[in-house]
RNA sequence: GGGGCUGUCGGCUAGCUUGGUCUAGGCUUGUAGACUUGGGCUCUAUAGACCCCGGUUCAAAUCCGGGCAGCCCCA
């Protein structure tokens, strides 16, 4: 283990920083193969608090959870063109059983649709069947080619994949728009970032969907950063799965679906967004580790009786249900843990010495702005809690500043250009709705539509690349 | 997709340009002990490395080729 903190600036060199922070943070490691990850204690920690928040979010609205094979057969893939066309370049094969080919060989799963799907034409007769309300956490291997990132972009990562089915097309629009209510939701109040939700273009969508939806948050260096996705399959699936059932109409019907999902990426992002030149800064309400206590026993001071006391507030604290380590270890110093425990991203310090001892009090640091505080024994809880939703606010203030900060709204294509090859961020433009502009801005600045905004404005101004009538307000932004 | 850079103890690195006292040095870390503890204490002892394969050479950490891996920049 590492325990020398991070060695570079944030605003100095983001990239390299990041990668200080996720490695000696604890929150994952290189694996020894290519472009995959390990997912260390802390960030799986991280993601088990994901789980929970979605897991009862979903749950409350009778989404249950499931899990279908990591195998697809090829012929599955391949009966969706467009979706099989959008994931073949990114799939893994199985050929061989031990050492005897496969008849078929079998797609690592990219995604779950066409195996899921399949089984859906069995479960479906009735319209009493409906809806199909699944999701499934699981691993999801895509080959990547490009550079690899740790938790942004792997060959492999975690997520859960939700995959509904609807007797009309009104019922899976609202479940694609109930979903990225609580995506946001988790984004913004848990997470605490800031995000642009809307449609994406024909060119970005979900390969097979009708339409997606997506939640975009903007990372410090400009790059934008897909946070989740809710998709409107329609009927694409369901034709070719011929997934079909007799409506109260004693008709025929193909079932309406849906499909949506959120990835440990998010964890990256989490980094991103809120770490400081010290390491981590975790949001309260996703920290594994809440607080963390630091008895400080002078030689000479009452050691037993700062102990005794540190055990005591540990305990108060997680009587009422907050996550609390007592950092009792001997053999490192106060300052030492101070800076392994920031570098981890816990939200607040409790230290306890003879000085607080003797005052009937505690010291509480927060990590966030570093301010130390003095707070009365009986007061602890009520300030702890308190404290807690300040940094939780805090967070996410200054994440919407910054998101501030980095979107722009130009009408001029060279202003445009240069923005985004100086700055970055989100540029709001009008926009033709041809993706021939599209394209040739991608070409020219790397630039793409990262949303379409739900609440669309009227353009006032013409297409900032063709100049012809603009349909709509879109942002553009480069990303990871 | 294109270009560039880099791989040395667990981590960070010196050495490489100009091959030879390199028997590979330092810091950090690990282990044992002592001393300490309000911001990464101090001291002693000890452990630990030239990414892999091939080539050139009397001689390779150093030069050349390939592989693997990582990073950065551009699209």
């Amino acid at each position: 283990m590492s325990d020398i903190g991070v060695t570079v600036k944030k605003n100095e060199a983001f990239s390299e920083w990041y990668t200080e922070v996720v490695v000696k943070s604890g929150l994952a490691d290189y694996a020894p193969i290519k472009g995959c990850m390990i997912i260390r204690e802390h960030a799986y920690a991280i993601w088990e608090k994901i789980q929970g928040i979605i897991n009862k979010k979903i749950q409350a609205t009778g989404h249950l959870n499931v899990y279908f094979p990591m195998f697809i057969p090829e012929g599955f893939l391949k009966k969706e063109a467009e979706h099989f066309e959008g994931f073949t370049p990114e799939v893994a094969w199985v050929t061989h059983g031990g050492d005897s080919p496969l008849e078929e060989k079998l797609a690592v799963r990219p995604t779950s649709e066409t195996i899921m799907y399949a089984t859906f034409a069995k479960w479906i007769r009735s319209w009493r069947d409906l809806p199909i309300k699944i999701n499934q956490w699981c691993n999801i291997v895509r080959w990547e080619t490009k550079a690899t990132k740790l938790f942004l972009r792997t060959r492999e990562f975690l997520w859960q994949e939700g995959h509904t089915a609807h007797a009309t097309s009104e019922e899976a629009e609202k479940e694609v728009l109930y979903i990225l209510g609580e995506y946001r939701d988790l984004m913004e109040n848990y997470l605490a970032i800031p995000v642009l939700v809307g449609l994406k273009s024909d060119s970005e969508k979900f390969a097979g969907a009708l339409y997606t939806m997506t939640l975009e948050a903007m990372m410090p260096d400009g790059k934008a950063l897909q946070m989740g996705t809710s998709h409107n399959l329609g009927q694409n699936f369901a034709k070719v799965f011929d997934i079909k059932f007799v409506g109260e109409d004693e008709k025929d019907h193909q079932v309406w679906q849906t499909s949506w999902g959120v990835t440990t990426r998010l964890i990256g992002a989490v980094v991103m967004v809120h770490g400081d030149d010290k390491g981590l800064v975790l949001p309260p309400k996703v920290a594994p580790i809440q607080v963390v206590i630091v008895p400080i026993p002078y030689k000479g001071a009452d050691a037993e009786a700062i102990s005794s006391k540190a055990k005591e507030v540990a305990a108060k604290l997680q009587a009422r249900g907050i996550s609390v380590v007592l950092d009792e270890r001997a053999e490192y110093t106060p300052g030492w843990k101070f800076n392994q425990w920031e570098l981890k991203g816990v939200p607040l310090r409790i230290e306890i010495g003879p000085r607080d001892l003797k005052q009937q009090q505690v010291t509480i640091a927060r990590r966030d702005t570093g301010q130390k505080i003095a707070v009365k024994e009986e007061e602890i809880f009520a300030t702890v809690e308190k404290l807690f939703e300040d940094i939780q606010n805090n967070l996410f203030e200054k994440a919407k500043v910054a998101l501030a900060e980095k979107t722009f709204t130009v009408q001029n294509y060279e202003e445009f250009k240069r923005i985004v090859a100086e700055i970055g961020g989100f540029l709001k433009v009008a926009w033709c709705g041809s993706s021939e502009c599209e394209t040739k801005i991608k070409d020219e600045t790397g630039a793409t539509i990262r949303v379409r905004p739900l609440e669309n404005e009227k353009p006032t101004v013409t297409c900032i690349r063709c100049g012809q009538k603009a349909k709509e307000m879109v942002f553009f932004a480069r990303s990871y």
